[in-house]
DNA sequence: CCTAGCCGTTCAGCTTGCTGTCAGCTAAAG
DNA sequence: CTTTAGCTGACAGCAAGCTGAACGGCTAGG
């Protein structure tokens, strides 16, 4: 992780950058804002340790600024300054933390991992088929043209080919997950429904194999 | 937010649960970690507020538990625990905050307000949208003709979309951010409040995704 | 204490998009 | 070539959803 640490304090700033530096993270130590500024320019960082008092102007001015500009990087705030209106201020501008020095080096560390574990990664694997990204928990899916919508009952009928790659799904299959158990359909809407799924997926999408049923393609 | 805070204090129990709900929340008190296991068992949380000293066993061995089952859930400890290998210990075990008591109510809010904004990937609270200009921590939304105000339930449930861009929300699924665990509404309240916010952000503000549910739109 | 206004909920009538059917065409298999 | 499984455009019905209005409870201000 990339870490960008803005403090006066030379002492201070030397402990903090050696201990994440030691945890295997990558630090760049700015001692007044106009450096940080620098640094932000040239450079995307993982993760920003902000001091609020400094030389050049407020570290809460400089994280408002940086929220307004619509960054999303995650902000630790480590001060002095330890009113609880303060600590409020800085929580509402859009810190992450906010750590009262003195403070814990290694309890530091260990706050830094808890918004390390929050950023990585997606807690929704989306599963990707050819030019389609689909999340199926939050029903989205995105094709090359953006976000693409199914009824629910083409939903139903693509989770069940998604759920059997390369597996051959019979008709009598499908309208099992459509339909109640004593409930039948009289025509070809099947057929229709998986019409319809071409029209928006891709004509590839699936597979007929005649006489047997479905199989997912690849769009 | 749905909240369950696990905490057997009666009067600190009734102070939080009373402070989050002011806020929009929607929390449920679960005295001691079995009820806690019920509740988690019947509904999803958004996040967990959790005692370290429970009657009937320790916070953190709940804590690592519920990590060791997948959950993703973000968990925010409070206790009176202050030693900082404590801090430092449910930290490790997953916690994404820990707050000594006593704390300030108000410094609570704001740090469950980043938790969630954690959560939801993007710690900045200043959200563009089309037309509108939202600051989550304010509560604020500025429109092309100035400030926009809404009543809690229609923050609720714009808040809930605004978390899940991209993504369907079913009407459940705001029912369980409204009502408390056994109360429900016999008719189309969810509707009305869709209606309203597009009454006042905008119509296109709100899609609506006929038998699935709602997503965020661009006003 | 009273009242106006706000908020949450319900209701009813209108709107709209999903669903299933149909018919004619297509394409695959024998 | 024939047969038939499958495809696709079009349409009608129905239920999910939308919106205006009303109601009742609560609260803040006079």
């Amino acid at each position: 992780m990339r870490i960008l640490l803005i403090e006066d304090d030379p002492a201070l700033g030397a402990a903090v950058r050696d201990q994440i530096a030691a945890e295997g993270h990558m630090p760049d130590l700015a001692p007044t804002l106009a450096d940080a500024s620098d640094f932000l320019a040239t450079m995307p960082y993982d993760l920003i340790l902000l001091d609020l008092g400094l030389p050049d102007g407020r570290g809460i001015d400089f994280l408002r600024a940086l929220r307004a500009k619509g960054s999303a990087t995650p902000v630790m705030i480590l001060t002095a300054h330890d009113r609880i209106t303060e600590r409020i201020e800085g929580l509402n501008a859009g810190a992450d933390d906010y750590m009262v020095k003195p403070f814990d080096l290694d309890e530091l560390s260990a706050r830094i991992a808890a918004v390390a574990r929050r950023y990585a990664g997606n807690p929704n694997p989306l599963i990707t088929l050819g030019t389609l990204e689909i999340d199926l928990a939050a029903h989205a899916i995105f094709g090359p043209d953006g976000q693409i919508d199914l009824s629910q009952r083409e939903w139903i009928i693509f989770e069940a080919l998604l759920q059997r790659p390369g597996q051959i799904v019979s008709k009598s299959q499908i309208e099992d997950q459509i339909y109640a158990f004593d409930s039948e359909v009289e025509s070809n809407t099947i057929e229709v429904y998986v019409s319809r799924l071409r029209k928006k997926l891709g004509k590839d999408v699936v597979q007929t194999l005649r006489g047997l049923g479905y199989r997912l393609g690849t769009p």
